[in-house]
This record gives C-alpha cells, structure tokens and sequence, in this order.
DNA sequence: CGTGTGATTGACGCCTGTCAACGTCTGTGG
DNA sequence: CCACAGACGTTGACAGGCGTCAATCACACG
C-alpha cells in the first residue's frame, strides 16, 4: 500500500485530496530488490518516483567508472525530480541498497501540480535549494578537508540521516567501496581509517555494521565545531 | 538604467509588463566596486540581486577562513535568491571582483512573483535544478581528479563562461589565489601547474591574463571527453 | 621610501593512491 | 559434501602528488 501523498511531512503535503488521487493509484507502485537500477544517468526519464520504504543510492560515474555516490534517498524522499522538471538527462544513476517500495509519479503530472499548486511549487523549490546548499557544503569540505576529516564527517552526517539504533550501531550498512565512494577516496584508505577510529576508541565494527561509541570526538576528527 | 527585465533572455522574461514594473524601480538599482561584500554567509537577507554587469564571486568560507569558490555570477544572472526561497541564512558570501550594477529585488516581491506566475516559478525552478545538476558534477570531479585536471578544467569552464577575447585572452582576470579557491587547493600549486600549462605550450601567461594556445590539449589534460 | 599585496621558487615530508598478495565468506554446481 | 569462483575485506610496500613553510622578488600606492 502506497503511503507517498499521505505522509504529513513529506513534500505532498499540500496537495488537495483530488492532486493526491491524481499523483499515485496504486499500480504505479512497485517493489525493487537489492541491486537494481532505478534510473541511469544519461538517460532521459519520464517520471520520478516517491519512496515509500528502503533506501537508494544517487551516484554519478566519474573517471573509470568509479562511482560518486552524492546522496542516498528513503522512506519519504522524492528522486529524480531534477531532471523532470529541468528537462535535461539525468545526471545521476539511482541503485537500490536495501529493498524498497517506490511509487512512479509520471513527469507531466509532476509539472502539471508544479504549475497549479503554488504551495507545492513553493515546497519543492525549497527541497531543490536545500539540496543546493548541501552539495555546495560538499563542494567545499571535499575541496579542502583531508580523507581522514572526511571520512569522520560522513559518519556523522550518515548518523544524522538513518540514526543509531538502541545498540548505538549506524541503522545503514555500506560496503567499504561504499564508504569510499562517498568521501572520494580509495577503498584501502577507508579499511585503514576506520582501523584507526577504532584503535582511537571512536567506533567499533562488527563487519559492515558500525558502533558509534565516541561522537564528540568524530566531531573532533571531523574538524566540525 | 536597469536592464534587468527588460533582457529577453534571462530569468523574468515570462513577467508582466506589470509585474516587470513591480520589480526594478530604479532607485533600487545601485554600483559595487571591487571588494564590495553584496550579502555575507551566515546573515539573513531580506532580497536577491539581479547583475546588470560586472563580476561577482560567491564563495563558502571553510577551514582556517580559507574560500571556497562555488561560482561567478555575470550579466543577466540572479544572486542570493536561493536563501529567499528556502528562508535559509546565507549559505555563501557575494563579492564582486569587477566593478557591478546590481539591482535589488525584496524577498517578499520574488516570493510573491514564484507564486503567482507559474512560468516565472518553472524558470527559477529549472535554475536551480541546473545549478543543482553542476554541483554535483562539480562533487564528483573535486573527489575523483586530480588537483592538476581540475586546474585544466576549471580554465575550460572559465573559458565556457566568460569567453575569450580576439587574441584569445581569458575575458575574467583572477588572482592565484582565486584560481587555487576555485579549484580547492593550494596557491604555490596553482602558480607550478599554470608554469607547466605554459611549458606544455597550453597557455601563455601575461601577468593575470591567460592566454589559451592549445584548447584540445586543456581538454586532454583535464581528462575530458 | 616604506608598506602591503601578490607572484614565484625551493626544500621538505606526509598523506594518500596504487599495486599486489592474501584471507574470508557466500553461493553455486558438480 | 566438496571444490571453486567471485565479491569483499585486509595488510604491506612504495612512490609521488601536493600541502606547508620560508625566503625572495615584483609592483603599486600613500
């Protein structure tokens, strides 16, 4: 059952009953396993789709193939927005890492509510700026952090994100390459550092899964203040 | 005199002639000379500026106060409209580095125009969303590629946006250390590579002036396809 | 002429990417 | 049940790109 245009939070949250029936009957609903592929950059793309549950990676493929994993998007998360309203190829690839139920909303009904209802434009243009004003954040730790202030910063903002369990053990797994995909480093490097976190007393990893048990000192680390 | 909606290309061409009036009396049009700060990261701002002409930079302060260039903003460009729309603090600082004429255009006027006028909101929207789009590329090149390609490439995006003159000279003038802040790296780095472009016979330098020689050879060194 | 900003060059060393080898675990097929 | 392949994780060795520090030069300006 598709909870997209219900959920009060979320970015539907000002549409009339009529605009909610419009955007999501539920056989445009679908489950997607581990692994597949949502959409693929470079291509064009009719729609965007609402997450309903599970979590997806938004990369770009850089030099060689290497991924640039610029956000992940979950329970609540509207994707692929950008370039059905920009008009313009899609400059990301989007991959499941934990399955996942997403409605499809085809774009011409996406730009027929951007046009009619100013709340939802309104609303959607502050998710674009916002989003705007992290990849510039970005931009400027990535340019001017070094790996190991990164890596620290991504655990923290991940943290943010997906929060600790009980345990106090990250609610999201990644895989090294993963890891290393995010902070722009090689995967070797993110085996070392998350070596000396723990040496450091800062985490624990049991396998994929991670511990936080120091958080002011990742902050430290992170050179975040 | 402004120009600033009257130009057909740029952002308010699907304005009424009443809403056009409604956005630039004059008297809120003003000069900036070189240094002037138009808005300041972390400040509130009550409205955005449109460039009449001029240069001005927009740039996140990181580490140590050092700058981060995100972008320039040139004729017929909107500045600071992102924090309007989002009622976020600034994210970034405005300076100009060539004398400017900028109108100002209040907050409460820009919010009211994207509500009103749908095709005005889908062109703001579909900045935003561009702007969004280079962000991203710009994350992946800064994490991915060398500090030496990036030089390359950010002479290449210069180029693209500020166009060569008849001899071939770079029509933006920068410092080294303006360079390095765009590229994100160091200022002694920035003055060896640009030594080494010149050697390869890529560019000749004439004091800041830059002089492109060998644009397939950028190209190449900047690992683009 | 002193001052300040920016440009340049050299020395030095560490961070980090690359390459290679090996270990671990899972799933598959014979 | 075992062998094997493949994905992922780990460790070590090594080189070099690039940041940092310091000294010097060029040039403009009051």
């Amino acid at each position: 059952m598709c909870n997209c245009s219900t959920d009060l939070n979320n970015i539907f949250r000002h549409l009339t009953p009529e605009e909610h029936a419009s955007i999501s009957p539920d056989r445009n609903c679908d489950y997607y396993t581990r692994g597949s592929v949502i959409y693929n950059e470079g291509h064009r793309i009719s729609g965007c789709f609402c997450v309903n549950s599970g979590i997806i990676k938004i990369f770009k493929t850089g030099i060689d193939g290497k991924e640039q994993i610029i956000t992940f998007a979950k329970k609540g998360d509207i994707i692929g927005f950008r370039s059905v309203l920009s008009g313009e190829l899609a400059c990301t690839t989007a991959k499941v890492i934990e399955n996942s139920y997403l409605c499809y909303i085809p774009g011409n009904i996406l730009i027929e509510l951007f046009k009619s209802n100013a709340e939802f434009s309104m609303d959607l243009m502050q998710l674009a700026c916002k989003e705007l004003g992290e990849a510039n954040a970005y931009i400027t730790d990535i340019a001017q952090k070094t790996v190991r202030e990164r890596l620290a910063e991504v655990l923290l903002i991940l943290k943010n994100d997906f929060y600790l369990d009980n345990d106090q053990f990250l609610q999201i797994t990644l895989t090294r390459e993963e890891l290393a995909n995010i902070v722009g480093t090689a995967t070797e490097s993110v085996i070392r550092l998350l070596s000396e976190f723990k040496s450091d007393k800062l985490i624990e990893l049991h396998g994929r899964r991670i511990k936080f048990l120091d958080i002011p000192g990742l902050k430290k680390t992170a050179n975040i203040f």
